[in-house]
DNA sequence: ATGTTC
């Protein structure tokens, strides 16, 4: 039970046939080494989802994909409400709406250079970061409310930022049907002061330069052109999401016998959309997806703040903001019929092709920008959504290089200083708050950034559009 | 990812 029966259906696509327990088949995305080198873990779980009730389609892996909790990271899986479909706590993932939003400025690479060390410590000190850190927000309960039902919106209207960002975010900054109500005390009570901060592991906020285009159309509309200045902030729910993935992990196990459900796997617990299990898991975790959402807003205006200081009168305008941490409701056609699925997207950016009508105007004739990470000190991607990602991925595509080792191996691995110190000769300032956590985030932790970006443009789940050099990068 | 093992 494992990878031994995956058959190549294509040069990069590859398909685990539906067999024992399995509803659907799954596919995974790569070349062959890619599969070679993935971990077995993927596969077994890629089996484990395509064995849920209601699944639509196909378990699909994305390019950079890893083992995760319940579902691998880089997993899309789509389920259906009227077939008995469930929705899976752990099919999201721990921090609920985290994703990444980025920045363009009218400024250059050479504005920038000369202080890029002062740079460095300004936003190093206006952003708080690391574990448990806090910010300079204390949220009363009823501004929690707010937030949590407000989303990006609500932060605007607090003061953090401009009305153009909201349609720059996907859903317009504000995540529909959040049940603040279903978010716990403790959960509150870990968020009190956490808001606008950065938070640790892979999360980071780096000033980068655009270093190539590949499609100068799509780049244009974008607002991007070479050597351009960008801000990308990368970050998600905090402790809120934890305990709120946390809570409703353990709700859906215990409930899972009484809707004569087996769980196989622990970390797998679900429970069907329309159950109360499942509908207060979507309320408080589409509550989350807006705290992660009015995070990043926050933390635009403290970046905006830090940049108007070294630079009066620059403009930092939003791109665009997606989350590759999600499940939302959205029509897809399988097989014959369009459905209404709820899309479950773990470490998977959502890609809207041309043409769709949830994108502004803005975005409709090339697609949605899609934000994709890299790890530390390594290129970033800003590519397209695409038509041909609506029959492979459901509209998804990979949401960074994904981890080639576990955070315990990288610490062994590679010393922190001496990944500084690589990157400063490469021209890029790292600012952090855990010389651990630069040991654990190293680039050669993660699988090559270049390969999954290739990968993903040769398949059409989104189209090479931009290739972004950090420049200088804060970590938590 | 995470008040880094409720």
């Amino acid at each position: 039970m494992g990878r031994h029966d995956v058959r190549r259906r294509e040069a990069l696509v590859w398909e685990m046939p539906q067999t024992g327990s399995m509803r659907v088949p799954a596919m995974l995305f790569g070349t062959e080494a890619a599969l070679a080198a993935m971990e077995d873990g993927v596969f077994a779980q890629l089996r484990n989802v395509a064995s849920l009730p209601g699944i639509a389609g196909q378990a699909l892996a994305m390019p950079d994909a890893h083992t995760g909790y319940g579902f691998p990271i880089g997993c899309v899986a789509a389920f259906d409400a009227r077939a008995g479909g469930v929705v899976s706590a752990g099919g999201v993932g721990f921090d609920i709406g985290c994703g990444v939003r980025t920045l363009v400025s009218d400024l250059d690479r050479e504005d920038v250079e000369p202080v890029r060390e002062s740079l460095a410590d300004r936003l190093y000190d206006a952003v708080p970061a690391g574990l448990g850190a806090g910010g300079r927000l204390r949220l009363s309960d009823r501004d929690m409310d707010r937030m949590l039902a407000g989303g990006a919106a609500w932060a605007v209207r607090e003061g953090f930022g401009q009305t153009g960002d909201l349609p720059r975010c996907e859903e317009g900054g504000t995540m529909p049907g959040a049940d603040p109500a279903g978010v716990s005390a403790k959960a509150r009570e870990r968020q009190r002061d956490e808001l606008g901060t950065l938070g640790s592991g892979n999360h980071y906020l780096e000033v980068q330069h655009v270093e190539k285009i590949f499609d100068s159309r799509t780049a244009s509309a974008y607002g991007l052109r070479p050597g351009q200045v960008v801000v990308s902030i990368h970050c998600g729910s905090r402790g809120l999401g934890h305990q709120v993935a946390t809570e409703h992990m353990a709700a859906m196990l215990a409930a899972a016998p009484g809707h004569g459900l087996t769980v196989a796997d622990p970390e797998l617990a679900f429970a069907p959309i329309e159950s109360p299990a499942g509908v207060r898991y979507l309320g408080a975790m589409r509550a989350a997806i807006n705290c992660a959402l009015a995070g990043r807003q926050i933390i635009t205006h403290l970046v905006r703040e830090v940049f108007a200081a070294l630079f009066p009168g620059c403009r930092l305008a939003l791109l665009y903001d997606v989350s590759h941490n999600t499940c939302k409701v959205e029509r897809h056609a399988v097989g014959k019929s369009v459905k209404t699925l709820h899309v479950h997207r773990k470490g998977a950016t959502r890609a809207l092709g041309p043409g769709h009508p949830d994108l502004p105007e803005t975005f409709r004739e090339v697609g949605q920008p899609v934000i994709v990470g890299g790890s530390m000190g390594t290129s970033s991607y800003v590519l397209s959504g695409t038509e041909a990602s609506e029959a492979l991925s459901f509209a998804s595509a990979c949401h960074g290089a994904g981890r080639a080792m576990s955070r315990k191996q990288a610490a062994k691995r590679f010393s922190a200083k001496g990944v500084v110190a690589a990157l400063a000769g490469q021209g890029i300032t790292i600012r952090t708050h855990t010389l651990r956590g630069v040991a654990e985030e190293a680039p050669g932790a993660y699988k090559d950034i270049e390969e999954v970006a290739q990968t993903t443009h040769a398949l059409g789940l989104a189209a090479k559009t931009a290739r972004l050099r950090p420049l200088a990068c804060i970590k938590g």
